[in-house]
DNA sequence: AAGTGGTCTAGACCACGTA
DNA sequence: ACGTGGTCTAGACCACTTC
């Protein structure tokens, strides 16, 4: 066995620390210049073996400031009752904001509303030709200040028209699955597809993200009891902050809730 | 607007020749001596350019190769039907096994039983005191005889004693949900958790991922119709090769089953 | 002003894969 | 043998943060 190169040997090291408790989410590292000091080593290797715990997404560089050790507040989205009107009672208005104050932390949101053309997924999806004429509701959330998720959702032109506050570019105070429940449009089923990928430029810079933080992607589409298609959402989270949950069955509640170290 | 450094100016350029499919997934990037005559960069800067695109997941080195574009094939897991005894059959045997070969692909796995304590987390869910007996089965799942994910399993003692074959060290054929089932011990509710980060080392190693790949992670707690805690399942998945769906409501099948770009 | 990380250069030698 | 990436050094100057 060849020993592992000083760069490897030097992530090793620090991660050590990290993982023993010896460094605690949220302090200091030691800077470059004393890891040079205690490696013999060229900036450049200690910059190498500081980059592959960046990666990791253990911890992040500051300029000015030195590298500190990551800590996450987590937040949990049940996505099985997420929206789900057997779950939510018409006064507690839009879900997210609802699932948020319900754990003592505060929501916020930016809501963007567009005219535009079907991308090809979604035309799949929604059942209509593509390029045909959809409505985006482009919204990106967040938990205590916190950048969280982007959500764009399209809805077809045939409900937009029959259901004019779709296209409103403010915000549908009860939530737009409750607006459209009222009025007679029930979403009674979804189709959920998650995935996980490294965020785009575009992506890491709307969410606040540094290297090494994967995002996850969430895709649902909701149906009419007819099961027609009624939207498109798509949805893109902090890797770092997000949990998610699902239950399956009849069970009423789900018993457990505690936090669980990453 | 100070002017983006050289090193992004490369990553920028070779990720444009990507997402424009100048480079398609599988194709082999220009050489790091001729990127640095193409830009009149050092090496190093041509380095940590290309170093973007490995954590951004778009493309993987190899030494004495070049550096590839990276190409997936995504295997979908259904995990609202996934060991779902209403959606499987009897003689179909293994679910997993099932979902892979049902779309043509080959599966095979490594198994693993021990006999440990329950951590903390796997105590708490399966609601019996910490450091008590447990039964461990360890299993990693291969799609196309690349690894594609790392599952480890718990079972409570007072389970594992009235029904030993969970502690056998070999396969069991019918799968231990439906061999469960066909002893009177029913899964019928589940509760899933899941979230996303980077391997550590050891999951690298063990999923063959390289940098900039992030791993999706899912918790998956087996209850009786009682609600007793049968089992506790922690599933480690390729985050490049895996999507998950989940199916809510009465809907009887998923009309859409196309691969989406990524 | 002093200390931190961010960018960049110009070399060197090694390890691996292909031919 | 040759071309590829992998590791490493020893500098330099800049930008930002803290004091």
């Amino acid at each position: 066995m060849s020993p592992a190169p000083l760069y490897r040997q030097i992530a090793d090291a620090v991660r050590m620390d990290i993982s023993t408790g010896r460094l605690p989410p949220g302090s200091k590292l030691p800077s470059e210049r004393e890891l040079i000091d205690r490696f013999g080593a060229a900036r450049g290797t200690v910059r190498a073996g500081l980059n592959v715990l960046i990666t990791e997404g253990l911890i992040t560089p500051a300029q000015g400031r030195g590298y500190q050790v990551q800590q996450h507040e987590v937040f949990t989205l049940d996505a099985s009752r997420h929206e789900n009107l057997l779950f939510s009672r018409p006064e507690d208005g839009d879900s997210f904001n609802n699932d948020v104050t319900q754990v003592g932390r505060t929501s916020s949101q930016e809501l963007r509303v567009e005219v535009t053309e079907a991308s090809a997924e979604a035309a799949t999806r929604l059942e209509i030709p593509i390029g045909d004429r959809v409505v985006l509701r482009y919204c990106r959330y967040f938990v205590d200040e916190t950048p969280w998720s982007i959500q764009a959702t399209q809805y077809p032109w045939w409900l937009v028209n029959a259901h004019p506050r779709l296209a409103d570019p403010v915000d549908v105070r009860e939530g737009t699955t409750r607006y459209l429940a009222d009025r007679g449009v029930k979403q009674v089923d979804f189709h959920d597809e998650w995935s996980t990928r490294m965020p785009t430029p575009d992506e890491a810079r709307e969410l606040q993200i540094g290297p090494g933080v994967p995002i996850l992607v969430w895709v649902r589409t909701g149906y009419s009891p007819a099961s027609q298609p009624l939207r498109r959402t798509v949805t893109v989270l902090r890797g770092d902050l997000s949990r998610v949950t699902y239950d399956i069955g009849d069970r009423k509640s789900s018993p457990h809730r505690e936090a669980e170290g990453q």
